[in-house]
DNA sequence: TGTGTCGGTTGCAAATCGAAACCGACTCTA
DNA sequence: TAGAGTCGGTTTCGATTTGCAACCGACACA
């Protein structure tokens, strides 16, 4: 897992830093991923600051995370629902989860656990292999370049 | 997946996401998994100002997530590995790449690919449940209340 | 007519940011 | 033995970002 020589301009994971990591957008995906929809229960649930908030909704529905849609008229009000793309982000915030809860939980265990639908397991997936199915972590695999890959000078 | 009657406080998600949910931590997390373990290293791949990567460093390594140790004497000279708990961090790394790759990739692929080192497959590890080994989205898990859960009156 | 809800915007003080300069302790070169 | 360079930071300073609180329009309800 050594190799200083690539070019990391554009990479993948700081284009998506870029986008979601900073806390305050991670708690707004939390509630979007738990169900709330509207400004108010945004607000209360994160306890972010209103315009904090507002600044985020639109910059994560600019990035085409967040939907806004009216969902009544006089009064205009309108909701926030998580995109396709939004919903990709769901491993990204498990991940986070499990690691909290392996690392930084209190005594009592997680607050939340999730279940698998079809068969019923309550448990946070893992990660595997596409390939072999067998689950893995950062030793079994190594960085190699991808398709898009520049070779820096190494002197 | 709606149950807004949730206490959150304390969420291990929010705990995350307080330890590593910045750009600039996670630039640093980016770079650690990539092999870079010194300071100049790493403030040459980051682009980070140095006084910034000194306050992250420090906080990684409060948070157990880095150690800094003497790798040679006169003049003294630190380098900063990732710990186990560091390490553990890869599936949110993954993650944020995949995500990266899928959503804001430019026209030439990823510029990172990773293998697993032991079936050879070049692809991004994905989420599947640990009971059942089937792939998972968020489509296929729901949020049911933890252990350490405390609901709230819904009023 | 008054009170409350909802989805924001505005103003302001405080925290945080990056760039650049500086620093001690050394090594290497001439 | 003087001068330049490396390494791992700290300090200073101006600009940006943050949270808090107050305010706002449009409406519902009594």
């Amino acid at each position: 897992m050594v190799w200083e020589t690539f070019e990391r301009d554009n990479c993948a994971l700081e284009a998506t830093a870029e986008i979601v990591g900073d806390r305050q957008t991670l708690l707004v995906l939390r509630e979007s991923f738990l169900g709330a929809r509207r400004f108010g229960e945004l607000q209360r649930q994160t306890g972010l600051a209103r315009n904090i908030l507002a600044d985020r909704l639109q910059s994560l529905v600019g990035n085409g995370i967040l939907e806004r849609r009216r969902y009544q008229e006089r009064p205009e009000r309108f909701e926030y629902r998580l995109t396709e793309k939004g919903i990709d982000l769901y491993p990204i915030l498990i991940g986070l989860m499990e690691w909290g809860a392996k690392h930084e939980a209190g005594g009592e265990g997680p607050l939340v656990s999730v279940r698998h639908k079809t068969c019923g397991t309550v448990a946070l997936p893992r990660l595997a292999c596409p390939g072999c199915g067998e689950p893995v972590t950062a030793r079994d695999m190594e960085a190699v370049p991808g398709p898009g890959a520049v070779l820096r000078e190494t002197a």
